[in-house]
DNA sequence: ATATTTTGAGTAAACACTCAAAAAATGAGG
DNA sequence: CCTCATTTTTTGAGTGTTTACTCAAAATAT
């Protein structure tokens, strides 16, 4: 029940974003009163704030795996990959990152919730990116993770401009791209 | 008049994001009365968008008059900047640009004008690193250009979500370090 | 005198949220 | 396996507030 709610909250917000969900609406997709909503996620905020929850873990899950790896770039491209995973990377959950970010300004438990996430995995490729300037020369490792994430981050604002135009598949060729042109050591690996 | 309603536009959208700024809190914090915002804007969306045309404007006018030069590489350098310009990156209107993208996927008049304005820029910046590649060995312009581009939107999402720990120096040292980084027979130069 | 701008009280609709009552699930004793 | 008391979940009509927007009248500019 609390999962089929927030698929629908996730369906709301993807279609008419944060200002047009509404719990009229919500109830309606999930087929459920109004009422349940605020007996299991207390408001509105509670509601937007559990679906954040939910698309963060998933996230976390798409690349949290690939750190199991020794190999340091293996870990890169795997933290690379994840952010162009099938299951991560479709235009309603695109959608429901920039609605989030697009609120971070004035609510705080978004801004937490987003910075977290955020941080947690700029350590995960950080560490990757140290550990591999033990296998090819490496200046600044920490740019380099910068780098990597920041342009990862830039294709996700395309891909959200620019609907179907701008595909998963382009995105990751470029964001592969964009990491062999800065490991070109390592780039027949990738 | 209308500058100021727009100024109060800004403050709100920043502040309380799209779906906390009302007809009600903007006349207050211009000082007049809601009627003259409809009068002028025809509506919260009228508002809304006009104060999107603005700061797109105001973006344009940042890297437009650097693409008079003759230098391909001070068009790119000059593209950079303006992102980081103190009249462009401040934390309002970081605020104001995603809470635009924020709603893109829900009002299709924010995603006309925000795909249009990305859409311009990116040519400008395709066609200095297009003509950049007669004065350096580049295999592939327009992937630099996109790599440039998306290394300073991430940028901004990291500004945005970080507040204050990321400022607006660093980001701009960061994607001058990642311009060198591409080309770098031409980084003395940068 | 006329046109433009501004006001502010007013309106209907939509909003988040409440709550008493109904329904469904749970589990212990027979 | 049933019974029934208790708890948990769900309903949906209801509440007060806030919302975007209207409009006649007043103020200001031309």
């Amino acid at each position: 029940m609390q999962a089929r709610i927030i698929d629908a909250v996730v369906e709301m917000v993807a279609e008419k974003s944060i200002s047009g969900t509404t719990l009229a609406n919500v109830a309606s997709a999930a087929g459920v009163s109004q009422g349940v909503l605020v007996f299991h996620f207390k408001s509105k905020e509670g509601l937007l704030t559990q679906a954040m929850v939910r698309l963060l873990e998933e996230y976390r899950q798409a690349w949290q795996p690939a750190m199991a790896s020794a190999d340091p770039l293996e870990r890169i491209v795997g933290l690379v990959r994840a952010d162009f995973d099938p299951a991560i990377c479709t235009r309603k959950k695109l959608a429901l990152w920039f609605a989030f970010w697009g609120e971070t300004a004035a609510k705080p438990i978004y801004n937490r919730l987003a910075s977290e996430s955020e941080e947690e995995r700029f350590q995960a490729m950080k560490h990757a990116c140290e550990d591999v300037a033990g296998i090819a020369r490496i200046s600044d490792p920490v740019g380099l993770a910068q780098s990597i994430d920041a342009h990862t981050d830039g294709l996700w604002l395309q891909m959200h401009l620019q609907g179907s135009d701008f595909t998963r598949e382009m995105g990751l060729n470029s964001a592969l791209s964009h990491v062999r042109l800065l490991l070109p050591e390592l780039a027949r690996r990738i």
